[in-house]
DNA sequence: GAGATTAACTAACATTTGTTAGTTTTGTTG
DNA sequence: CAACAAAACTAACAAATGTTAGTTAATCTC
């Protein structure tokens, strides 16, 4: 059973997916929800609220499954790949919930915005770590760590809209094509993987 | 010199890019631009038609670019990697306005969001030509066309975010290592190109 | 079943929104 | 300089916004 704060939660990532958190009404969301506005706020102090829930909700999802990605996985090119699954399948878990994270997150007020930014930074730093060093111990092409890291990671991010318009995809195959191509295009032998 | 016209379009793509579509008001723009906001509407006849002008105008860019890309090239590799860098050329020159055709176009309305969708997955649709061309001629490996075109159109897009916040970066340079990993990723040997 | 908590409701608030009407200023052309 | 067009202005509109106050219904605890 789905608490009410659950349901809250829920219908407002559905809604600031759909149309952004800014021209999503307290108003809208209480239709979606079948309430009057007002009661809305017997759950939750802010549309801002809800908005930080969502944001940092999912932060933490992200930085728990990389957490679990990399346990038990010796070489970069390993933990890569398998950072990257994890990585889809929070999207694929949370679909709503992450298009709000990537994209809504500049509605953030404040401090929170600023937290929030140091989170996100934070998170790509795990993945430039891991790229640069497999570039020291030659596992990796000498390229641009920074560019790299982008470069996977706007892949992967993307998922969400791959996902979003055909629910049957499997999220593992998606990442593992894409952790694929990623891995080839710099590693120093092809086939290496 | 810049016309009035202009001068009001690029005010709106710097907030829009900004604030999001929905967040900026037309009191906003008028003040961006140092008039009041009634004004504006000698100018253009609504807020959407501002974010039509944006929209339409960058579409047009991108498939000029790409028209030159790839005229003179001969094989895939070649006009995919011509293609991504005059793609980020386009959003180089245009850095405001390209975020806005990335994130702002879901505020389209009616019967210019389908043709704004349509526009995009034709976009698309040339780049996937260009890589099924190349998985059939051997030039690739036997890579899922939808997934690489995804991986490569992302990564391509996502450059605005690293161009924005350092903007003496080099568009040909960072296009040309991230289509580098690209093709070696989908490559069928190793230093292929 | 009394009392207390939770969560819904209605009514209303001050602001802000996109836009229109009507008027005045500015700049150009004959 | 007269005439005209372009583009600015002020005032105002109806609608929508996030949120508060105050109240009532439902649910749980003892």
């Amino acid at each position: 059973m789905l608490s009410r704060r659950e349901l809250i939660i829920r219908s407002a990532g559905k809604l600031f997916r759909e149309k952004g958190y800014a021209a999503t009404s307290m108003r809208d969301l209480a239709r979606e929800v079948g309430v009057e506005a007002p009661s809305l706020y017997n759950h939750f102090s802010s549309k801002q609220a809800l908005l930080r829930d969502i944001c940092f909700g999912m932060a933490d999802e992200f930085f728990q499954a990389f957490k679990n990605a990399v346990e038990n996985k010796t070489t970069c090119t390993d933990k890569l790949i398998s950072a990257g699954k994890e990585h889809v399948r929070v999207i694929y878990n949370h679909l709503e919930a992450s298009v709000v994270f990537f994209e809504e997150w500049i509605f953030l007020e404040g401090s929170e915005l600023n937290r929030f930014k140091r989170l996100r930074k934070n998170y790509q730093q795990k993945f430039k770590a891991l790229i640069e060093e497999g570039v020291n111990c030659n596992e990796f092409r000498k390229i641009d760590a920074r560019v790299a890291t982008f470069t996977y990671l706007s892949s992967l991010n993307a998922t969400h809209e791959l996902m979003m318009h055909s629910r049957n995809i499997n999220p593992d195959e998606l990442a593992e094509q894409i952790a694929e191509i990623f891995i080839k295009g710099i590693s120093r032998r092809l086939f290496h993987h």
